[in-house]
DNA sequence: TTGTAAGCGTTATCAT
DNA sequence: ATGATAACGCTTACAA
């Protein structure tokens, strides 16, 4: 004893002269009633020994290993950062782990990392990201998430996806409407639009939110440009709008991060925003408001709180879709010409 | 068997008539010889029993977790972010998984956190973020840092701590010192500071190396204001430089988010940065890039990615110290009155 | 090549 | 109030 290695149940119950079953209930809340001068012998054993209880054990006869995996596509991502931190309050407050998966919306990564969640039996797993359009591979995750869901394990979707279990989502597509009708009605007519990246799920909803919104008020469809997601794709398509005068009079970004690198194009190229063109993008993460970017504000830290608190059992039926909410800033102006 | 609930070695074992023993050194890598007709008896009856083995039971007995566990301040800071997915990429190449843990800088939660990553007998802990300058409850932390390291748990720093165990720093002090020395060879002479936490190491350093830069260069130090390294601190700092004319020279954020707030608060207030006044921070996160964004380079994903290396062992003996490298970008300029 | 059995550190049931 | 003891699911000598 006491040279290195914790000290187990058994350890405190040979220094205490107590079976590892009186041990085991003075050390954890047990209800089971021990007498006093037990207790206090025990818990003295118990910091001689040096005892630190094994989670691994508990967790192998106790079936709950406390542990939430959450899968997302990359933690420096505002955006799956802030569902991650959501997640991770709810969980640690109640002295669960959190254990964060970096996909990169690869599927085949996201399956394996699945596999292993459920190798550890993690109580539940959050799919934080969206899924791909045409994805191949989707079915065989679907069987796993679904066999994983028979045998007891929370499954939670933050973004549409093929299989059951939970889905805590915000509506891509009225985001997007919410936004393009916004500045149609600040008076721009053309209005240029960067994508996300084709064939996520949540990308295409939110373009089909931007053309549904011009079609509703009679305007015509501005460029369409490709993009990723990322910051680079938002520059680069702006270095390709000023290529191509005449500006248009407003370019929405599918996501903050385009839209940012867009804003920074356009100013590093002298172009005034919101003077000449305005722009916004879709997130409300914390950057954006660096930039005081209009935007559509997406409850990330919610969804990842509510999704956790399901885990839990701390919420019975969590609502299906969160409120997304209109966010104008500086970066848009009513049209001046 | 075959109703939900995920089949055990037991179940295979039965289904192929085979015993434990054997349907575990087929389901796993081991080297022990298997007729090939055996195997693949084992093989069928585990797809049929819908097997997946129990990482909570194979590390209890091997004693092997596969897991990492990372705390740090607040995922969403870009700057741990970074250090997490440096953590997670090397994590899970090596099937190992990463748990994160945000302490928010409390050590009370730091302290919790690193018992419950203990009691799940993580091979390695991380520590992302900085101790505080006085902590009384240090020791306590000290205490059982050091015996977990006697139990042979890997314990990895990435900013100054009081306990022992690997450490893999970058030089605050140094990075401070070379760009307040930046600044001043483009002619600046009164700088501003906006600090870190008082209390926070790592901002107390900072702030030494930007009072020696000016002493060495026999600059009169500036305007001193807190910060909490903060977007909102940085902003709310600005304000008040811009209540106290003159301005100064420059100002430097002891981060890069600091540092974005002052260049926000300048810029809404009609101030040209850089013309008027220079702005840099440290890091080098993402945000920073956005903005163009003067500061020193932080390799926080070397960081993350060293630190998981050492603990699966892939490098012996980590450097100490690594690299900040000055990033001039377009927040300054030579003083040109 | 295959099987037996002793743990790993807990919890929980059943006696005492 | 306390103690045996059987799981939990797996790995690993040691036997056969």
């Amino acid at each position: 004893v006491e040279e290195g290695a914790r000290g187990s149940l058994a350890d405190v119950g040979r220094l205490a002269g107590v079976s590892i079953a009186t041990a085991s209930r003075v050390l954890n809340g047990s209800s089971h009633p021990v007498a006093a001068s037990t207790r206090a012998r025990v818990l003295a054993a118990a910091a001689e020994a040096g005892y630190a209880p094994s989670a691994l054990a508990r967790a192998l006869v106790t079936r709950r290993t406390r542990i939430i995996g959450v899968i997302v596509g990359d933690v420096v991502d505002p955006y799956f950062a802030e569902i991650t931190r959501g997640v991770e309050d709810v969980a640690g407050r109640a002295s669960y782990l959190t254990i964060v998966c970096n996909a990169d919306r690869r599927p085949a990564v996201e399956h394996e990392y699945f596999n292993v969640l459920r190798d550890y039996n993690a109580e539940g797993i959050v799919f934080a990201g969206s899924g791909l359009e045409a994805d191949e591979d989707a079915d065989e995750l679907t069987t796993s998430v679904e066999r994983a869901r028979a045998g007891g394990t929370h499954i939670v979707s933050l973004a549409p996806r093929p299989f059951g279990g939970t889905s805590v989502t915000v509506d891509n597509e009225a985001a997007a409407y919410d936004l393009a009708d916004y500045l149609i009605s600040l008076g721009h007519r053309r209005i240029a639009i960067v994508a996300g990246p084709t064939k996520l799920i949540a990308a295409e909803r939110r373009l089909e939110g931007f053309l549904r919104a011009f079609s509703d008020r009679g305007v015509a469809p501005g460029p369409l440009l490709d993009g990723d997601f990322t910051y680079a794709s938002g520059h680069a398509a702006a270095l390709r709008l000023l290529a191509d005068q005449p500006l248009p009079d407003a370019i929405v970004g599918a996501n903050d991060e385009t839209a940012i690198g867009v804003v920074m194009a356009l100013r590093s190229a002298g172009v005034d925003v919101p003077g000449t063109v305005s722009v916004a993008g879709i997130g409300d993460t914390r950057p954006s408001r660096f930039i005081e970017l209009t935007t559509v504000s997406i409850p990330t830290y919610e969804l990842g709180a509510i999704a956790a608190r399901h885990i839990l059992g701390q919420i019975a039926e969590p609502p299906i879709t969160v409120l997304h909410r209109l966010v104008p800033r500086a970066t848009t102006s009513r049209r001046s010409t």
